[in-house]
RNA sequence: GGGGGCGUAGCUCAGUUGGUUAGAGCGCUGCCCUGUCACGGCAGAGGCCGCGGGUUCGAGUCCCGUCGCUCCCGCCA
């Protein structure tokens, strides 16, 4: 017999009654009954309810076995009594009768107990993320994150995809996140960086001529973390192809992603074909680029019902600035005071002046609008407004002006919402507002306020329940603007990525004026983001593949030549010397598995992940180095004072 | 860098308008218990109430500071 085990824990069936079995794991749950004991036996694969009594010579020693004992059990496998079954457990309808016990790892006190589902802190949790990822839920998790990546490499490899290994050392780059320093022992004063991301590596490696890459990879980042976004280090699916368009490259990925997402949402819906969203379309009916389509409300400019009408907050509002807009979030269900003025504090709470409302109820046979807002509007115009809000309801809803102090952003006219997504909300109440219903409103600069309009229609869904849970509601989000006005700083910044395309022909972005911010500003990117459920799944783009373009669309950004040679001259050379037209993009493993996992935080599907200060609590990373060391990389400490 | 929330037993938490000896459940230790599977019963140990200062006759409770954890903003091409 094996030295250790003739069975896993989640292996004996009543098949196997009679036999003699050898199991070995952790002592789960231990249940002493003085006459008889019972010790549901752990490991990887699942539990095995053992047992002894007094007649069995190993009962002395099974009395002292403690919680998370590592152990050795011999003994026969036998049926359990009738009526003493476990229909819970895949071995439930069997028991090992003891008869020898060897302790092959004793525990001493835990910090905090495997067994239940007592929450524990995240301190505790991540100092012994051992004793965690004993835990059955964490367990599963990251068992799914394997399954999740074998399912993305072979998906990929269908795909026609190659995996390569890029470097972890690499060269510390100018734009974007902090980089993670490396020094160089060989080059005092030099230092490597971990890559953010293997951008330009993935980049060369269509201009060496290999068509289509991908890889797991690791990116580093020394930026702070969010529940969302783990410290220091994650892990994309990162891919890149050449020869294509963006549409070949949503042909190429939306399979991989719908796929795997089918293959373990556990028969949730998902997307069948992600409608394509513009950001502009996206900013002014959700309030966000990453809008969650699970829930159905959608914002309605109403700018026209408040324009010198009686309700004269926001008629002065709208009179005083040309690019002052009324936004009206409809709330199905929500008409009631109590409801509206729930949601008018939270709206202080978040910093906001309030959340003007107008609720409907039937009186006389009709719908009629109330509160303070119908009140001043007087009932002509709450008529017209809930007939505008219920004839929109099947309208496509036309876009909206991100930045609508740019004229030229009239050019995003011809944007609008794919009707199965403009549908959602007539779906939802195909015959329009009625009593019980009410609608929120947000007045100001779209520019300054539609976040808050956006968080506004997340929260009133969530709070009256309309978020269609347990399913997956993809988009791609497209048409980025290239750049974006920084107002501190007075200046044109790249809103996403330096490394795409502009959507134009070359000539005609080669010929942009530099000081035109309203022709640069109005400039759209061939840039994409994949959302799912509200979340950023990733971003891509095709890429700039011409060094004059690339040297244009830096120096609009501020960015003077010899620093992009400097810092990008690797880059340039190699795409001057015969680079092909590419593009890709980098799904985040790490969102998809906390998304299948139906987890709110990452570090939920992370094996060892760091806290949220970027420290590795079990390993004591980051730590202290000796003199020794550091003199060796010729660096001297110069540590800020405390106090 | 900024803001919110939380710091009471190993863990999860309760602790009233400031008022005697700070409680419960889980866990731990001991005893009892022959069919449990969140076993049950009895007893016990375990507290710088995060830390420092202040107000007060009196502070777990109120005030100030500080540290830690957490969520968010900034940041994340």
């Amino acid at each position: 017999m094996h030295r250790y085990r003739s069975h896993t824990c989640g292996a004996l069936r009543e098949g196997d009654i009679g036999k003699a079995v050898r199991l070995s794991g952790w002592c789960h749950r231990i249940r002493d009954h003085g006459g008889v004991l019972f010790i549901d036996l752990r490991d990887h694969y699942g539990l095995t309810q053992v047992v002894a009594d007094p007649d069995s010579k190993a009962f002395k020693l099974a009395e002292t076995l403690r919680a998370e004992w590592v152990v050795r059990v011999d003994g026969k496998l036998r049926k359990r009594p009738a009526g003493t079954e476990n229909p819970e457990l895949p071995t439930g309808q069997v028991e090992v009768y003891i008869d020898e016990i060897e302790v092959l790892g004793p525990a001493a006190e835990l910090p905090m107990p495997v067994f239940g589902e007592q929450e524990y802190p995240e301190e505790t949790r991540l100092k012994y993320r051992f004793l965690d990822l004993r835990r059955e839920k964490l367990h599963a998790n990251i068992m799914l994150r394997g399954r999740v990546i074998d399912s993305l490499r072979w998906r990929m490899k269908e795909g026609g995809f190659f995996e390569f290994q890029t470097p972890i050392l690499t060269a510390s780059s100018p734009e974007g996140a902090r980089d993670y320093l490396v020094p160089s022992r060989i080059h005092p004063g030099k230092f490597y960086a971990l890559p953010q991301a293997p951008q330009q590596f993935k980049q060369l490696i269509m201009v060496a001529g290999f068509d289509r890459y991908f890889q797991i990879a690791p990116c580093f980042r020394d930026e702070d973390a969010r529940a969302d976004r783990s410290p220091g280090e994650f892990y994309q699916l990162d891919l890149e192809m050449s020869f294509v368009t963006q549409q070949d490259v949503f042909d190429a990925v939306e399979p991989v992603i719908r796929g795997v997402f089918e293959e373990f949402a556990e028969g949730k819906p998902v997307t069948q074909k992600f409608p394509q969203i513009s950001y502009a379309a996206a900013i002014r009916a959700f309030g966000t680029d990453k809008p969650d389509l699970r829930n159905p409300l959608m914002i309605h400019d109403v700018t026209n019902i408040f324009r010198d009408s009686g309700f004269s907050l926001f008629a002065k509002g709208i009179a005083a600035n040309p690019l002052v807009r009324v936004w009206a979030i409809p709330a199905p269900g929500g008409g009631s005071r109590a409801f509206c003025d729930r949601m008018n504090s939270w709206a202080q709470d978040e910093g906001q002046p309030g959340l003007g409302y107008i609720f409907f109820s039937t009186e006389k046979n009709a719908v009629v609008g109330r509160g303070p807002i119908a009140n001043n509007l007087g009932p002509e115009l709450t008529a017209q407004l809930k007939a505008e809000l219920n004839g929109r309801l099947g309208k496509l809803v036309r876009v909206p002006l991100p930045m609508e102090e740019q004229s030229s952003f009239d050019t995003l006219l011809s944007d609008f919402l794919p009707l199965e997504v403009a549908n959602l909300y007539r779906d939802l109440k195909p015959q329009g507002l009625v009593d019980g219903d009410a609608v929120f409103f947000v007045m100001g600069v779209p520019r300054q306020t539609y976040k808050f309009a956006g968080v506004a229609r997340t929260k009133i869904a969530e709070d009256l329940g309309l978020i269609r849970k347990e399913r997956f509601d993809f988009c791609w989000i497209v048409n980025f603007p290239m750049y974006e006005w920084n107002e501190e700083e007075k200046k044109i910044d790249f809103s996403h990525n330096p490394f795409s395309m502009p959507n134009m022909p070359i000539n005609a972005f080669l010929d942009i004026d530099p000081t035109d911010n309203d022709k640069i500003l109005s400039v759209i990117a061939n840039q994409y983001d994949i959302v799912c459920n509200g979340t950023e799944l990733s971003s891509g783009a095709i890429r700039n593949h011409r060094p004059e373009v690339m040297k244009k669309a830096f120096a609009i950004a501020g960015y003077p030549e010899d620093v992009l040679e400097t810092k990008f001259g690797g880059m340039l050379h190699a795409l001057s010397l015969g680079a092909p037209p590419h593009g890709g993009i980098a799904p985040g493993i790490d969102r998809i598995v906390m998304l299948l996992a139906g987890e709110e935080n990452l570090r939920e599907v992370v094996l060892f992940p760091m806290n949220q200060r970027a420290e590795d609590l079990m390993m004591g990373a980051p730590s202290e180095v000796t003199a020794k060391q550091l003199k060796e990389l010729s660096i001297r400490l110069d540590l800020p004072k405390k106090n």
